[in-house]
RNA sequence: GGGUCGCUAGCUCAGCGGUAGAGCACUCGGCUUUUAACCGAUUGGUCCUGAGUUCGAAUCUCAGGCGACCCA
């Protein structure tokens, strides 16, 4: 390739005619001298003019375009000239002499014509794709194509006057086989082309380099360097190269990270994406239609869970955080659109473990005239279209378990299986009393706020049944205690239509018919206005703007919510929530002022 | 909320009452087929914080902070 052709590949676009508003900065005139690739027909001595002229304005700057790209940045050492004052101080603690030396190569490769900061880069090729095209390459061979490729330096060793870089992009690694001589006859503008590229790119920079395909003696497929190009330097270092990020609190905290060292953090995002993408598109597909209701509710409400609270300023008006979308999207079913179903963001205001964070997604589905049965069916097709399109395959594996997703799953009453695990046929109790007595006999707590044979049953499931539940299992007719927005049973008193799926132990969907009855519903509300001043801080409110809906009238509905994060965690065999979660809530890091504010108030 | 374990160099860890260490990373020197390259040299520390015991504390005790795991 001819060095003003390669240049084109990162110099910036023939500028097009944009509105004016969107107009970005023109950058300075010395500037764009200074980006001028060498070999241009500017040459090194319009290059050294720049420089001077920028030297001469005091210590360098990099130029104003590129500020806003830089943030603290953008100083220079105090050996280079730079302001001390000005310094940004790193954002993590320590590594302020690495920090440094990687500012001063950075300048250097400036001085060079190599602005640290490039603005595009046109690679031809990803490195999965020339892994895949080329496989056939035989050891020691070369092949005459010409890629040119972008990508995070990853590893570097310098063998003389030969060095080898491990490169990666989002697709996949390939080997830099840097020839000195190579480099040298192919960037005759910079007869240190070779001593740069080693002296000058560190493990975590981004550069773009073009050459030839070559399959090494050792058969590692690499692309023999002729030109190379900085496209971002790194001021702070990838973690550890062998050991890679074994805190997890950092893993968390620093995603971005996690996502650079570990190729299984990569797939775990790009599954979840695919899995949201699979139900999103089968419910369009059926005739769903997605909708947005509030996240900003007077009182929240459609499930028991304590809300955050928030407060909106002009209105002076306190307001909670939704812990469901389910009444809003019932108010839309009784205003006529049948089939809805909202993709989005719950929060409730509890603890912190490996299934729970307190901002999660779900997926809440409502199709009017239809019962739980039928969605029970749609349940099953949402999850085993998920696990195809995430994992190719309805038999997966989580934590070494092996779990079948191939529908039909399997379904049992609440009852059946409680009696099952412990013996106990609750439909035979006629008081909490005896139910409790039952229980304490059989070796099972009794808590207090357990006070009715159905709140029982439930405690005697959560207790003794519910981690049992490995393979997909689908636990019908709950309770109508624990139920309030469920419609009662058809066939059994005391109970309600209503589901809950669980797969490897964790409740994955929680389904029923809707209660349509407005009357009945006020007096569940009240019901659980009652707990809730009894002191139950998760029980229901009464929500009467609902309530005038349903006596609107709405059609008999059956409503499915599914976890999406507890799905994608067992899609992706995830120990833990927040490995599906990019950014999960962490406790802010306080610093030693903070900590110390916190020790004298205790 | 309870229990267990951990916190020492940028990273991974050793040291467990008597001068704070190793490997890797960084920097410098050498090396044209490496794969955690290798060889040599240098640099690098609030041993989480505070109090106590002791002639002497990274080490023992207590309190606190933060984290991991398990349980609720």
């Amino acid at each position: 390739m001819r060095p003003s052709a390669w240049a084109s590949l990162w110099q910036s676009r023939p500028r097009r005619s944009r509105p004016p508003s969107l107009c970005s900065p023109r950058p300075l005139q010395g500037a764009h001298q200074l980006s001028r690739p060498w070999g241009s027909d500017q040459g090194p001595a319009a290059m050294d003019e720049g420089l001077t002229a920028l030297t001469a304005c005091g210590p360098p700057q990099l130029p104003l375009s590129d500020r806003g790209l830089q943030g603290w940045f953008l100083t220079v050492p105090r050996s280079l000239g730079g302001d001390p004052a000005g310094w940004g101080q790193p954002p993590v603690r320590a590594l302020p002499e690495l920090r440094d030396t990687r500012l001063e190569k950075a300048e250097a490769l400036r001085r060079l014509g190599q602005g640290p900061y490039a603005l595009r880069f046109e690679a031809n090729a990803s490195l999965g794709q020339l892994q895949a095209a080329h496989a056939d390459l035989p050891n020691g061979q070369e092949r005459q194509v010409e890629v040119v490729v972008a990508g995070r330096v990853m590893a570097r060793r310098v063998i003389g006057k030969l060095a080898f870089f491990r490169l990666s992009d989002e697709s996949g690694e390939i080997q830099l086989f840097i020839e000195k001589a190579t480099l040298g006859a192919a960037m005759p503008e910079d007869p240190e082309a070779f001593s740069h590229l080693i002296g000058l790119v560190d493990s975590g920079d981004l550069i773009g380099v073009s050459g030839n395909l070559r399959r090494t003696d050792r058969g590692e497929l690499s692309v023999r360097v002729r030109q190379w190009r900085l496209l971002s330097k790194s001021l702070l270092p990838l973690p550890d190269k062998w050991h890679g990020l074994t805190d997890v609190e950092k893993r968390y905290r620093q995603r971005y990270l996690d996502l650079i060292v570990s190729p299984t953090a990569r797939e775990t995002f790009r599954r979840r994406a695919r899995i949201i993408s699979a139900i999103r598109r089968h419910l369009d597909n059926h005739n769903f239609l997605e909708v947005e209701t509030p996240v900003l509710q007077a009182e929240a409400g459609g499930a028991d869970a304590r809300p955050f609270i928030t407060h909106h300023n002009t209105l002076d008006l306190r307001l909670h955080l939704r812990i469901a979308t389910e009444l809003h999207l019932k108010r839309l079913v009784v205003g006529g659109l049948e089939r809805v179903y909202e993709l989005g963001r719950i929060f409730r205001n509890e603890g912190i473990s490996t299934r729970h964070n307190p901002e999660f997604t779900s997926v809440e589905i409502y199709q009017a005239y239809a019962d739980y049965l039928d969605m029970l069916e749609l349940t099953e097709r949402l999850i085993g279209v998920a696990a195809e399109t995430a994992c190719g395959t309805t038999h997966i594996t989580y934590q070494g378990t092996a779990v079948d997703l191939t529908p039909p799953w399997r379904r049992a009453t609440m009852h059946d299986l409680v009696e099952e695990a412990t013996g106990l046929d609750f439909s035979r109790f006629g008081s909490h009393e005896q139910a409790a007595a039952a229980m304490v006999s059989a070796g099972l707590s009794v808590p207090d706020t357990a006070d009715s044979v159905g709140r029982l049953l439930n405690e005697a499931f959560e207790q003794k049944v519910e981690a049992s539940l490995i393979q997909p299992t689908f636990v019908l007719d709950y309770p109508l205690e624990i139920s309030p927005l469920a419609r009662p049973h058809r066939d059994k008193p005391g109970l309600v239509e209503r589901f809950e799926l669980f797969i490897v132990g964790r409740e994955t969907a929680n389904c029923f018919s809707e209660l349509i009855d407005p009357i009945d519903q006020r007096r569940r509300m009240e019901e659980q206005l009652r707990r809730r001043q009894a002191g139950d801080d998760e029980a229901q409110l009464v929500d009467e703007d609902f309530i005038t809906a349903l006596e609107h009238g709405m059609p008999p509905t059956g409503g499915l919510g599914i976890g999406i994060d507890r799905l994608v965690m067992l899609l992706t065999d995830s120990p833990s929530i927040r490995d599906v979660i990019a950014f999960p809530l962490l406790r802010p890091v306080r610093d030693q002022a903070d900590q110390e504010a916190i020790a004298a108030e205790t």
